[in-house]
DNA sequence: TTAGGGTTAG
């Protein structure tokens, strides 16, 4: 790879250009044919061993993606200092290339450099890969745990890792604090579903609390992204809405990013007009724009929608992912599209060059079984060039229950169960598969087993926002002060369906429920869409 | 001459 680096004989002119003439140069190339220009340039006067020079060039080369070009002139720089190291540990960390960051770290070690604030920055990327308990001890032992950067670092890891505890611990002892800092601890509490923890913290910033020595934190758009994401998943709309408005009023601009977790959040409140109206606000729309609203289509059975806007997202010339082709696959499969879906599925990597995974195998099994073809798709999942996931069984089984077929269901579930694949979920499935077909003994059987194996079922869970707080349900859940009430409205909610003619499915449920629960259709439902859920 | 936080998925 150094091979390709220019080399050129130092020629000495009467009058080379200044040190900050090159500098800038070297900052001002923006691409490698340009960089590659400028570095000759430096050959030419003999400057290319210049300390800020050659650290300038190696971090240009990693910023434009030659790694190769950024390791070649480390290699060949004499006794790097901190400076060097700390960039080329950098340079690895920011690729994702952890254990190669870490390996210049050791190496840095090694060769007696003592490492500083920026090398623990570097580092720090490195993590989860080195545990953030061990660094945060050694940057102790140097002094550098209350560096601003080194404390935000620290922050980060912790709240990466879901150790809420420890990331707030050292949030709150922070002698100032960072809107980074802020930002990767909103992001933790919003991973964890924790949404009105988020909130507050989010709050805080505008009001009170938040004392660092440049004034007042305002947030930014990475600071709406993980809150926006949030609410989507708890189906938040209320929350959402808010900060869309706090958005707008703010002057955080409405990026493709910004746009996009919007997009998600609306979509995945069931709100498809606000999500289309983001998107077409969207300037310039990058692919994960395109693609969150695909899916967001996909999901709720918009499929013509979702289709249309592939085929005008194409025609933009603009390069689908494969996440786009799960949307596209999904539209399909609610539209029943069997040819359209198949025809999609080889284009992906004929056409595309995108190699289809464990996801789209899923999505395939989905669009066969739904279309009434279980056979094929159970020959589709035999055939797959890779190994089929739990994920996959599921959806082939859920697929048997869904068209009655025991046999089927039987063969895989036997199939999983001697390769020790078999997890809660199959006994679910099977034990539903044989409830839909009436066999009682089967479903005794299968729940016997599972006693056996000490297999339990997670309680599928469902939320939703009142007021702006996420309220939680788990079936059968008395845990709410206000059950009583809400169970009053259940009973009325089922009376006024039955009034209109619904009649529940009850064959697909679990054999544990009493006549009277089997009776109750809202609870059928509620109790599907748990374990759906589940 | 060096540093920290983010969005789409069966």
């Amino acid at each position: 790879m150094s091979s390709s680096l220019v080399t050129t004989t130092p020629t000495h002119r009467q009058h080379p250009p200044s040190i900050d003439r090159l500098t800038f140069l070297v900052d001002k190339s923006k691409s490698i044919k340009h960089l590659l220009q400028t570095h000759a340039l430096l050959l030419r006067h003999g400057l290319h061993h210049h300390p800020i020079l050659n650290f300038k060039l190696q971090r240009s080369y990693a910023s434009l993606g030659r790694l190769d070009y950024t390791v070649a002139l480390f290699q060949r720089t004499h006794n790097p200092s901190v400076f060097f190291w700390t960039s080329i540990i950098h340079s690895h960390a920011q690729c994702g290339l952890h254990d190669l960051a870490l390996m210049y770290y050791t190496q840095m070690l090694t060769n007696g450099v003592e490492p500083n604030c920026f090398t623990f920055s570097a580092v720090m990327k490195t993590c989860p890969l080195r545990p953030g308990k061990a660094l945060h001890s050694q940057t102790i032992k140097l002094g550098f745990d209350s560096d601003l950067y080194v404390r935000t670092g620290l922050v980060d890891v912790y709240a990466r890792a879901g150790d809420v505890v420890s990331a707030r611990q050292l949030f709150d002892t922070m002698p100032e604090k960072s809107l980074v800092s802020l930002t990767a601890m909103i992001t933790c509490y919003a991973k964890r579903g924790e949404v009105e923890e988020a909130r507050v913290l989010f709050d805080g910033m505008e009001e009170r609390d938040v004392e660092n020595a440049g004034g007042e934190i305002k947030p930014n758009e990475l600071t709406v992204l993980s809150l926006l994401s949030a609410c989507g998943q708890l189906g938040a709309l209320e929350s959402g809405r808010w900060l869309h408005s706090y958005i707008e009023n703010n002057g955080i601009q409405v990026n493709a990013h910004v746009g996009t977790a919007l997009i998600d959040m609306y979509s995945k409140c069931g709100s498809l007009e606000d999500a289309r109206l983001v998107f077409d606000m969207i300037n310039e729309k990058d692919v994960v724009a395109w693609n969150s609203m695909i899916v967001g289509y996909a999901m709720h059975g918009f499929s013509r929608d979702a289709l249309q806007l592939f085929h005008e997202m194409c025609r933009l010339s603009c390069q689908p992912t494969d996440i786009t082709f799960i949307g596209v696959l999904s539209a399909c499969a609610y539209a029943g599209l069997v040819s359209e879906g198949r025809a999609f599925f080889s284009s992906m990597k004929d056409e595309y060059g995108i190699e289809p995974k464990i996801e789209h195998y899923g999505c395939m099994v989905n669009l066969l079984s739904r279309a009434g073809q279980l056979e094929e798709a159970y020959e589709f999942v035999k055939n797959m060039k890779i190994d089929p996931d739990p994920v996959l069984w599921g959806t082939l089984l859920g697929a048997c229950r869904l068209h009655g077929n025991i046999t089927l269901g039987e063969e895989i579930a036997e199939f999983l169960l001697g390769q020790n694949l078999a997890n809660s979920g199959t006994f679910i499935l099977l034990s539903n598969i044989y409830a839909a077909a009436g066999n009682w003994d089967g479903v005794a059987r299968v729940r016997t087993l599972m006693k056996h194996s000490g297999i339990q079922k997670e309680p599928g869970c469902s939320s939703i926002e009142v007021d702006n707080k996420v309220h939680e349900f788990l079936a059968g859940d008395r845990r709410s002060p206000r059950s009583k009430e809400i169970y009053m409205m259940i009973k009325e909610m089922n009376q006024w369906l039955k009034a209109h003619g619904y009649t529940p499915q009850i064959d697909t449920v679990l054999h544990d429920l009493g006549e009277r629960e089997r009776s109750n259709p809202l609870k059928f439902i509620v109790r599907n869409l748990l374990l759906l859920s589940g």
